[in-house]
RNA sequence: GGGGCCGUAGUUCAGCUGGUUAGAACGCCGGCCUGUCACGCCGGAAGUCGCGAGUUCGAUCCUCGUCGGCCCCGCCA
C-alpha cells in the first residue's frame, strides 16, 4: 500500500525543471535550481536528511536541514525509494571535508528550500543501485525497474549513439533511409516466417519480413543508388543469447558498384562509428580472409582474431602413420588437424575427459591427444608412429615440455566443427583473450551452395539472390558446390556482425540459380515473380551488407547477450515476462481473421 | 525435438550423508540520531524451500513428473 498520497496539483507551484541532478558541478554554485527525479537513497539522520536524487544524467545529493525549513523537512521524512520528486534549492559547494570524490556532482549539494511529492512508489522488488544483479527473470517482469538502473542505460545510451553516428555517416555519404513494407509476402527458404492473417482475405497471409532484402534490390531498380535503413526485421525460430525472434538490422545496398567498393566503405563506416562513439582507432585496412583459409585455419567461418591456436593440418603425417583411425579418414577423404594447448599437459584423466566429451557432443568419434615432455611427445597412440613423424608433428604444432596436443581425424565438416569448438574452449581456458580487445576482419569467398542431406538438394549459403564469381559460373553446370559466391561477412571478435554479397542483376543467371536450387519455375514466378520481373526493366548491377545491430552494440556494450542491448526482449521461450505476450485472444477476433485453432 | 545448469524470506545467497524451531546479508517496518554518502545504533516483521506425486519413521536435500529461467545442439537463406 502506497503510505503517501501526492502532492494535491492545485498546491503545486509548477516550476520548470532548470538543470539535470548529474550535470551539477561548482559551475553552477549558488545557483537556484529546480531538479525533478527518483529517490535513489535517502540519509535520514533525524535532524539532516540526505537525499540521492537521480534522473537520466546521473546522481546529486540533496540536503534538507530543518532550520532552512521545518516543514519541507518533515515532509522529507516521509520520502522513500523511488519516490518521484521535485526539488527546489541552491546549489552550493559541500562544505571542506565532506565532498563525495565517486560522484562526478560530489563537489556540490543542493539545499533544499522545497520539495514537491509527484509521486510516491510502492517499494521496487530490486534495488535500483547496482550492487546485485536480481535474476533475469525479474529484470524482464520489472523491465521499467531494471532500465532505471544505470549499468543498463548506459546500454541503450550507446546503442542510441551507434545508431546516430551510422546514420550521420550514411547520410554524409549520400545514402537514402527508405521505409519498405512490414506486411509483405512470405517467400521460401530460409527462416520460417511469423505470419499475419489477413481479415480481408480469408485464408491469405501476411509474413513480417525476415529482412528487408527483396525490396532493397527492388529499390536498386527504381535507380534510388544508395539505400538504408535502421530496420526490424522477423524470424520465427529458436532464441538464443545472440538471437531474438525480432531484432534490428542496419540494411544497406548500393548500385554500381563492385565487392571492394563495399567492403572499403563500409570498413570506413565501422572505423569512423567507432571512433566516434568510444574514441578507438582501429588498424586499417581490416585483414581479409577468404571462407577456405578461415575454416582450414580456424575451423570456423567467423574466426576469433584475438588468439592464436590455430589448426594445423597433419593429414600427410598420419597416412604414413600405423594408427588405424588417422589412415582410415584420410583415405576416406578426410582430415587430420591438431591444435596445441599450449601448457595443459598438466591436464587430469578428468579433464581430459571432459574436452573428449566437448569433441564427441560435437560429432567426433573421439579426441586424440599427445602430450609434450622435455623427452619428446607421448601418449598411449604415440607407438603408432615413428619417431621422426612425432617429430614432425611436434614441429608442426610447434610443441614445448608442457604442452597439450588434441587431434580429430574425420570427415573435414566434423574436423572443422570439432576442433573450431575446442579452440574456443581452450582458448577461454588458457585467458588467451583480452576482454578489450576489437579483432575485425573480412570472410570472403563462400561458397554459393550447399548440399541439404534431409531435403537432398542444394541450397543458397547466403541467400537465392547472391551473384556467383564470375569465373566460376561455368561451375554451375559442371561442380555446382565448387562455386563460389561474391558473398562476404564482417566478424568482431568471433561473432557474424554482418554479412553481404554483390547480387544477381541478370534475369537469366537469376533463374539458373533457382533452377539449381530446386525451384520451379511457377514456383519462382509465384513467389518472386515481382522481382524476376524488375529484373528485366534495367537493374543495374548492385549489392548491399546487413549488419546485425543488437550484436554490434552487445559486443562494444561487453554484455553476452543482446537481451541487455534490447529494451523489452523475449525470453527462450519467445515470452515477453512483462507483457505476458504471446496470449490467448477473443474467439471472435479469430472468426473475423477467418482462423479455427486446430486444437 | 534433444543435452546441460538453476529455482530456498522482497532481493542476493548459505543450508553438511535425509534428522531440533530453515539461516546470513541487504531491503522493509518502528524508534533514536545535524555532515552522511553502502550513514550509524536499538528493536521488529518477513518462508507454499517453484508445483505435484513417490521412496522413507522423517524430504529443502533422494527419485519421477511438471512449470519457469538460462546456456548449448538441431533450426537460424
Amino acid at each position: 500500500m502506497l503510505i503517501c498520497t501526492p502532492t494535491p496539483n492545485s498546491r503545486r507551484k509548477r516550476m520548470k525543471r532548470t538543470d539535470y541532478c548529474g550535470a551539477l558541478t561548482a559551475a553552477q554554485n549558488e545557483k537556484e535550481v529546480t531538479l525533478a527525479g527518483w529517490v535513489h537513497r535517502r540519509r535520514d539522520h533525524g535532524g539532516l536528511i540526505f537525499i540521492d536524487l537521480r534522473d537520466r544524467e546521473g546522481l546529486v545529493q540533496v540536503v534538507f536541514n530543518p532550520q532552512l525549513s521545518e516543514a519541507i523537512h518533515q515532509r522529507a521524512h516521509q520520502l522513500r525509494s523511488e519516490f518521484v520528486i521535485q526539488v527546489n534549492g541552491k546549489v552550493m559547494r559541500r562544505p571542506a571535508g565532506t565532498e563525495n570524490k565517486d560522484l562526478p556532482t560530489g563537489e556540490v549539494e543542493v539545499h533544499a528550500s522545497d520539495l514537491e511529492i509527484l509521486n510516491p512508489s510502492l517499494t521496487p522488488p530490486f534495488s535500483i543501485e547496482e550492487e546485485k544483479e536480481p535474476s533475469e527473470t525479474l529484470r524482464l517482469q520489472y523491465r521499467y525497474l531494471d532500465l532505471r538502473r544505470r549499468s543498463v542505460q548506459t546500454n541503450f545510451i550507446l546503442r542510441h549513439n551507434l545508431s546516430k553516428a551510422i546514420r550521420r555517416f550514411l547520410d554524409q555519404h549520400q545514402f537514402l533511409e527508405i521505409e519498405t513494407p512490414f506486411l509483405t509476402k512470405s517467400t521460401p527458404e530460409g527462416a520460417r516466417d511469423f505470419l499475419v492473417p489477413s481479415r480481408m482475405n480469408a485464408g491469405q497471409f501476411y509474413a513480417l519480413p525476415q529482412s528487408p532484402q527483396l525490396f532493397k534490390q527492388i529499390l536498386m531498380v527504381s535507380g534510388f543508388d544508395r539505400y538504408y535503413q535502421i530496420v526490424r526485421c522477423f524470424r520465427d525460430e529458436d532464441l538464443r543469447a545472440d538471437r531474438q525472434p525480432e531484432f534490428t538490422q542496419i540494411d544497406i545496398e548500393m548500385s554500381f558498384i563492385e565487392r571492394e567498393d563495399i567492403l572499403s566503405l563500409m570498413e570506413e563506416m565501422v572505423r569512423t562509428v567507432l571512433k566516434e562513439v568510444r574514441g578507438i582507432h582501429l588498424e586499417s585496412p581490416f585483414p581479409r580472409m577468404t571462407y577456405q583459409e578461415a575454416m582450414s585455419r580456424f575451423g570456423v567461418d567467423k574466426p576469433d582474431l584475438r588468439f592464436g591456436l590455430e589448426l594445423k593440418d597433419l593429414s600427410d603425417i598420419a597416412a604414413r602413420s600405423e594408427f588405424k583411425v588417422f589412415r582410415d579418414a584420410v583415405e576416406k577423404k578426410g582430415l587430420v588437424k591438431g591444435i596445441n594447448a599450449k601448457g595443459l599437459a598438466t591436464l587430469s584423466r578428468k579433464e581430459l575427459e571432459e574436452l573428449t566429451q566437448e569433441a564427441t557432443g560435437r560429432g567426433a568419434k573421439g579426441l586424440a591427444w599427445m602430450k609434450a615432455t622435455p623427452e619428446g611427445l607421448e601418449a598411449p597412440i604415440a607407438k603408432f608412429f615413428k619417431p621422426e613423424m612425432l617429430q614432425e608433428i611436434a614441429q608442426r604444432l610447434e610443441a614445448a615440455p608442457g604442452d597439450l596436443l588434441l587431434f580429430v581425424a574425420d570427415r573435414e565438416k566434423v574436423v572443422y566443427e570439432v576442433l573450431g569448438h575446442l579452440r574456443l574452449v581452450i582458448g577461454r581456458r588458457l585467458n588467451l583473450i583480452d576482454p578489450k580487445a576489437l579483432k575485425l576482419l573480412w570472410v570472403t569467398d563462400f561458397p554459393l551452395l550447399e548440399y541439404d542431406d534431409a531435403e537432398k538438394r542444394y541450397v543458397a549459403m547466403h541467400h537465392p539472390f547472391t551473384s556467383p564469381m564470375d569465373e566460376d559460373i561455368p561451375l554451375l553446370a559442371t561442380d555446382p558446390l565448387r562455386a563460389r559466391a561474391k558473398a562476404y561477412d564482417i566478424v568482431l571478435n568471433g561473432t557474424e556482425i554482418g554479412g553481404g554479397s554483390i547480387r544477381i542483376h541478370q534475369n537469366e543467371v537469376q533463374s539458373k540459380m533457382f533452377e539449381l536450387l530446386g525451384i520451379t519455375k511457377e514456383e519462382a514466378e509465384a513467389k518472386f515473380g515481382f522481382l524476376l520481373q524488375a529484373l528485366q526493366y534495367g537493374a543495374p548491377p548492385h549489392g548491399g551488407i546487413a549488419f546485425g545491430f543488437d550484436r554490434l552494440t552487445a559486443i562494444l556494450a561487453g554484455v553476452d547477450s543482446i537481451r541487455d542491448v534490447i529494451a523489452f526482449p523475449k525470453t527462450q521461450k519467445g515470452i515477453c515476462l512483462m507483457t505476458n505476450a504471446p496470449s490467448e485472444v477473443d474467439p471472435r477476433q479469430l472468426k473475423e481473421l477467418h482462423i479455427k485453432p486446430t486444437e
